[in-house]
DNA sequence: TTAGTAATTGACCAATCGGTTAATAATAGA
DNA sequence: TCTATTATTAACCGATTGGTCAATTACTAA
């Protein structure tokens, strides 16, 4: 063979992905992705493409990663159907107080300033959002607000947009009441 | 007095509003600004500042004018408080069908993609949203769902990630019905 | 008509943008 | 040990970024 690589592919794309997560993507250069990452463009072009396939890899390590614990929060095992929504809550909540948190959620972030400009960024960040549903959905199977799906996605998306806009604890904790209170009418 | 401006002002923020709306903070450069007003830099930068201040020029002329469309259109007389969230709610399927509308919400854009890194954006946003927030409790005063304002206040937000992810009408119109049979619970 | 003032323009600035490439380095197989 | 192949680096590219400024223009008041 020849020269092997010298960087864990791994340890790079969750670098990339944090990058993208907290400057976006027009926020995000060159020198920021080489200081994240410690490879230099060169390199970076060579293993993913250009920066619009950079982005692309770091939509699909956060869903691979992040997408999917929350897709497990939802279907936690040995917890109501309300339990485990009132988890996924409370993790906005939390995000609402931890640096990381204030960088939202990078689906949002990327629907919100890339999608409607880049067909695979948009198709990306719907299949992820797809798969939230369907967790919201699985959760709240056999609890009166079955019916309620659209609902709590869409409020999951709201509070991410609250966060970014400097949302307090308190504001979040609200939300999370409300949606709780929600889950046992009708 | 000397030589009077050559440009009407009104106009001139509509179209920085505008095209700050489409292309985002980052996405948007002189090139488009100087398209998108007719005016040269140099005519911007005296009359208004840096582009940070015509960002939030922008966001002044968004608050006066579209927050405010949406604040009438929760106090609407003669309408019950469900028809008023009702028009909201319809407010965000059109917008899904619209190529302004899927421009998104200013506020929701402004929030994601500047208010973490620039404290006026995001006090000017909160601002914002603060006057919703109040319009939503004002519509929905009286009403059985006068304790779901932070609910109906979020989804609002919620939706317009949705949109601006692709979101299709049939599922705007989802989000619209569920809040809507929400309004007369519990 | 003239003098003073402010608006407008377009050239210009250094810095940075994303991207490319030639030279070098490091490996595996022969 | 040598050769083929690939990874890495750093210099470099033209284009564009946000911002500035001297020269020009257009107006008002005297």
């Amino acid at each position: 063979m020849a020269r092997p690589r010298e960087f864990d592919s791994d340890v790079v794309l969750t670098a990339l992905r944090d990058v993208f997560w907290e400057h976006g993507y027009e926020g995000t250069s060159y020198a920021n992705i080489t200081a994240a990452t410690g490879l230099q463009k060169g390199s970076l072009y060579a293993a993913y493409g250009d920066k619009r396939s950079l982005y692309l890899e770091a939509l699909g390590r956060y869903d691979q990663e992040n997408v999917s614990d929350g897709v497990a929060m939802l279907s936690g095992a040995n917890l109501s159907g309300q339990q485990r929504i009132a988890a996924l809550m409370q993790s906005l909540v939390d995000a609402a107080q931890t640096k990381r948190g204030r960088w939202g959620c990078l689906l949002c972030n990327a629907a919100v300033d890339q999608a409607p400009f880049d067909k695979p960024t948009e198709i990306a960040v719907q299949k992820s959002m797809e798969r939230m549903k369907q967790g919201i959905a699985n959760a709240l199977k056999h609890t009166p607000a079955a019916d309620k799906v659209e609902l709590v996605w869409t409020l999951y998306f709201g509070g991410r947009v609250i966060i970014k806009s400097g949302g307090s604890k308190a504001n979040l904790i609200a939300i999370k009441e409300q949606v709780l209170s929600l889950l046992n009418e009708s």
